[in-house]
DNA sequence: AGAGTTGAGGTTTTT
DNA sequence: CCTCAACTCT
């Protein structure tokens, strides 16, 4: 269990153990003075700016047995103060005092994913800190006794807040932490404890001095031996201030950072660990004059670089990449290839001599499409600039060009640091490459881990190329080692694996692993059956067995190559009685909908919203009372919410009616399009309605998820920057763009706290890397699935732009999702420990054939074959329910009408809210008749290279 | 036998 | 938006 909630429930109990002993937790200051005083500590005040607090609001010294906090704010926030510092004291932080300096009462359990903040992840002083005010939040108002208050004595946020003196905001987040979030149990025991190292893992953590390139594969133990290796610089008393440990995701590096903090704390705190990201942004920042950036320089996503380059876009005369109906896509899709272009460190320039290179080549209308790129690229370098603003390819590439051409900086950071080791190298590009060797050029304590045949990051230039030039061309003289034992799978699961990673073509052959476990008894299955459909009910079938043998829920795991895959695949399952845990899309959600829709009320003159707020069992209205209203907005020109202080002027509009619109008028009043979404929501959800805590008291698995999703979209809607605009309308469209460009991706992220949930997980193959699962299902075992087609990229990349390939980029970047699928398959395997079970459909829905995946037959002979015939049929969808209509007259539609059906019905769910009607439909007369015109002129085939791949093979 | 058509299936990923 | 299976047409 992470340290975070360790600490708020040590808060809980103090809390507890303090009312027992007679204290009145409704006076805050007093309480948290008397569990000062009971642990000895002295409390008192300084003037608010005085030297002894060193800029902080308050401080623990340990020697002194102090507390000491500033002299300002409400009883209630010194007494957050004063117990943000017992949790200090409690958590053993008695080295030298640091004065806390941002408290944030109502700071959410965990970080949105928002701006910078996806970067930093912060270091670990700060996570103290947050941790702290986690701990203080729940010593003087624990989950248990909010949730109490508001559940059982139906007290809203704001009368707790009132009562005990507290600013609304905090009990708010405080009651969304406990009746959204579920419980998290008690420490479970300790699994896989600490084993002892073996004869291969310490020769490696034991390597000094030459560049060294451990090997591991899955399940060897290589964050083990990578922490050994730490613990054993350590020992040899390097000073931790001199070590630099870098990761590719923040998820790893948090990890990290725990593992060595568990054993010596003062330690994981003065060493650098982070992602290569953080790493360039510490840079960047330390270097800002320069590279002429202000001292923090903003992060620009993706978001607002293609908002930005919507304003300069048709003034750049663009011939190839113009005016498709909707540019954001072709932005998009531009701005990819910049960010490709990044890890592998060409800029603007460079880019447009390899457009020019490619002309000369006579590569026609590719050069031009490049040289395009090209001046979109130098243009938004310039806005970006201008701004002020960084992008996530700069945090890397800019520290590159900086080291390699400054040599003083470079001499400075190369003496900074003794030790650098890197997680994940078969994760890291180009530039991460650079990097690691403008600060050990020779490669002398560079120590890297990593799996080849695990690289499935090649989208951004991570390829099994630089494993394999590791020791040659890059840090000529390194060494390698490996790791071939595996400690997580039964023999029978890594034999399957390791026949299919003899023939993989990343990572070069071999690779075999010795399983260090005895015997399951149970091979790897294939499960064969007729259709689709059956193939869900197999897998539930399968979930269920494995259940009755005492697997709980949460120990199988699901994993296919596509959310929306899993997404349908998730409905099913639930149809079939099977608890899962997957949020899909956020903003797809029905209940985050309800929310939106309410907000939006706020400032839609013509309140669309109402039609989802009138479904809701809060605002009940019929249909044609939503119609009425409607009819009423249509017809006067109102501003946004004035109709609802005018209900009686609605014509045709039911007592019902009436009375839901008079609750949703109170529900809102006082709001408008300029107040806080994050306080709307919390007032909607926590004081005007028991929607929060209807919710929280359900039993059901499902109504779990919608908590999450709630939570998930409060988090997000709390982190929203401030800016110009109405902040209400500011959300919804910011809402728009995000899901617009897909980037709600980032929104999926479970919250730490939902892993307790007994349910079946439901991953993406790249969401699982790094974890494992006592059973794995991989459904969709085909040949069009698993070694997909992958679409070639939109602007592909110019030739000679990735370093070390040879014939033209498009042939490199084949080769490298060809051998990328195989890479998957291999990860999805070696997730299993002890069942693996496969399934295919043999069948498409309409009877024709559907063949099986290829690797299944490169597993070996240890694959059990099965075909079997599911136990009952799967439960039709609600929304695939056939409607009755009948129509009266000639039935007519106008081509607008034909096109918006066709565009909505024929586009892909992730489509669906990307792109306007097609080009074709739009040529439509108004008011066609004829439907045969509506179909779809097939586009003639070309031969280009994409097309018959199989002539190049 | 090969060209063309139709329907169904698949289209990820992180900082 | 591309690919495959299975069909029809010549």
């Amino acid at each position: 269990m992470d340290a975070v909630e360790l600490a708020r429930q040590a808060a809980a109990r103090l809390h507890t153990q303090a009312v027992e002993k007679g204290h009145d937790p409704w006076r805050p200051y007093a309480f948290a003075k008397a569990e000062a005083e009971r642990r000895g500590l002295d409390v008192e005040v300084a003037a608010k700016g005085a030297a002894v607090l060193d800029g902080g609001r308050a401080v623990f010294v340990a020697r002194d047995d102090l507390i000491l906090h500033e002299d300002a704010g409400t009883p209630f926030e010194r007494a957050f103060l004063v117990a943000h510092e017992i949790g200090h004291a409690e958590l053993g932080d008695d080295g030298d005092p640091t004065p806390s300096r941002e408290i944030d009462p109502a700071r959410p359990a965990e970080a949105s994913p928002v701006g910078l903040d996806r970067v930093v992840d912060y270091g670990r002083k700060q996570r103290r800190e947050v941790q702290m005010d986690l701990f203080a939040r729940e010593f003087l108002l624990p989950r248990s006794v909010a949730r109490r208050l508001h559940v059982e004595e139906g007290l809203s946020a704001t009368a707790i807040a009132e009562r005990l003196g507290a600013p609304f905001a905090m009990v708010a987040q405080q009651l969304f932490d406990a009746l959204l979030l579920p419980v998290i149990e008690l420490p479970a025991a300790e699994e896989n404890a600490a084993r002892d190292l073996n004869p291969e893992q310490i020769v490696a953590a034991a390597h000094r001095g030459r560049a060294y390139l451990l090997e591991a594969g899955p399940g060897t133990g290589k964050t083990q031996t990578l922490a050994a290796r730490i613990e054993g610089l350590l020992a040899d008393v390097v000073n931790p201030r001199r070590i630099l440990v870098l990761t590719f995701s923040n998820k790893a590096a948090r990890e990290m950072a725990e593992r060595i903090a568990a054993k010596n704390k003062d330690a994981a705190v003065a060493m650098w660990i982070g992602t290569f990201h953080a790493f360039g942004l510490d840079l960047i920042r330390r270097f800002h004059q320069e590279l002429g950036l202000p001292k923090d320089p903003r992060l620009m996503d993706r978001t607002e670089a293609v908002d930005r380059l919507e304003d300069v876009f048709p003034g750049l005369g663009l011939v190839h990449y113009q005016n498709l109906s909707d540019p954001t896509q072709i932005i998009a899709d531009m701005l990819a290839a910049i960010s490709r272009a990044k890890d592998e460190v060409v800029d603007a320039k460079r880019y447009a001599e390899l457009a020019e290179d490619m002309r000369v080549a006579g590569a026609g209308e590719a050069a031009e499409r490049a040289a395009e790129v090209a001046l979109v690229y130098d243009r938004y370098e310039k806005l970006k600039h201008e701004a002020h603003c960084v992008d996530f390819g700069d945090l890397v590439s800019l520290p590159v060009r900086l080291l390699e051409t400054h040599e003083a900086i470079r001499a400075h950071l190369q003496a900074e640091y003794d030790h650098v080791l890197v997680d994940e190298y078969q994760d890291v590009n180009r530039s991460s490459v650079r990097l690691l060797a403008a600060l050990r050029p020779d490669g002398q304590n560079l120590w890297a881990v990593g799996d080849a045949k695990q690289s499935i990051y090649r989208f951004r230039g991570a390829s099994s190329f630089n494993m394999a030039r590791f020791g040659t061309d890059d840090f000529p003289g390194g060494e390698r080692g490996r790791l071939t034992r595996n400690y997580r799978s039964v023999p029978e699961i890594v034999d399957a694996f390791s026949a299919f990673a003899a023939k993989m073509k990343a990572g070069g052959g071999g690779g075999g692993l010795v399983a260090e476990r005895g015997r399951g008894g149970h091979p790897p299955e294939h499960r064969a059956v007729a259709t689709p459909a059956q193939q869900t009910v197999a897998l539930a079938d399968a979930i269920e067995e494995m259940r009755a043998g005492g697997v709980r829920y949460r120990d199988q795991a699901v994993l296919c190559t596509g959310n929306e895959k899993l997404s349908t695949l998730g409905h099913e399952l639930e149809r079939l009685g099977i608890p899962v845990l997957f949020l899909g899309s956020l903003f797809e959600r029905d209940e985050v909908k309800d929310l939106l829709a309410f907000l939006s009320i706020l400032v839609d003159r013509r309140a669309m919203g109402l039609t989802r707020v009138a479904c809701s069992p809060e605002f009940p209205m019929s249909l044609g009372d939503v119609g009425a209203v409607l009819d009423h907005l249509r017809g006067n020109e109102t501003t946004p919410l004035a109709w609802l202080n005018a209900i009686d002027r609605i014509a045709e509009l039911s007592a019902d009616g009436a009375a839901a619109l008079r609750r949703l008028s109170t529900a809102l009043a006082g709001f408008d399009a300029g107040a806080s979404p994050w306080t709307v929501l919390a007032t909607l959800l926590l004081d005007r309605t028991r929607i929060a805590a209807r919710l929280s008291v359900s039993a059901d698995v499902i109504d779990r998820g919608r908590c999450i999703a709630l939570w998930q979209l409060l988090n997000f809607v709390r982190a929203q920057p401030s800016g110009r605009g109405q902040p209400v309308v500011r959300l919804l469209d910011g809402v728009r763009r995000l899901v617009r460009l897909g980037d709600e991706r980032d929104l999926r992220q479970l919250p730490a706290a939902a892993q307790g949930i007994d349910a079946v997980r439901l991953m993406t193959i790249h969401g699982a890397k790094g974890l494992e699962f006592p059973v794995v299902h991989l459904p969709g075992m085909n040949a069009d699935t698993l070694p997909g087609n992958p679409r070639a990229p939109a602007c592909p990349p110019p030739n000679g732009l990735v370093e070390g390939a040879t014939g033209s980029s498009l042939d490199v970047v084949r080769v490298g999702q060809a051998e990328e699928q195989e890479c998957l398959f291999y990860v999805a395997q070696s997730r299993a420990r002890d069942r693996l079970f496969l399934y295919c459909p043999t069948q498409k829905s309409n009877g024709t054939n559907r063949p099986e995946s290829p690797f299944l037959a490169r597993m070996g002979s240890g694959l059990a074959r099965k075909s079997v015939t599911p136990s009952r049929p799967l439960p039709e969808a609600p929304e695939d329910r056939a409607i009755a209509w009948t129509y009266e007259g000639k039935l007519s539609f106008t081509g607008p009408q034909m096109a918006l059906y066709e565009c909505v019905r024929s586009a892909p769910p992730y489509r669906r809210h990307s792109r306007g009607p097609a080009p074709w439909c739009r040529a439509l007369a108004p008011h066609t008749q004829d439907c045969s015109s509506l179909r779809r002129p097939r586009r003639q085939p070309e031969h280009g290279y994409w097309r018959n791949r199989r002539s190049h093979q």
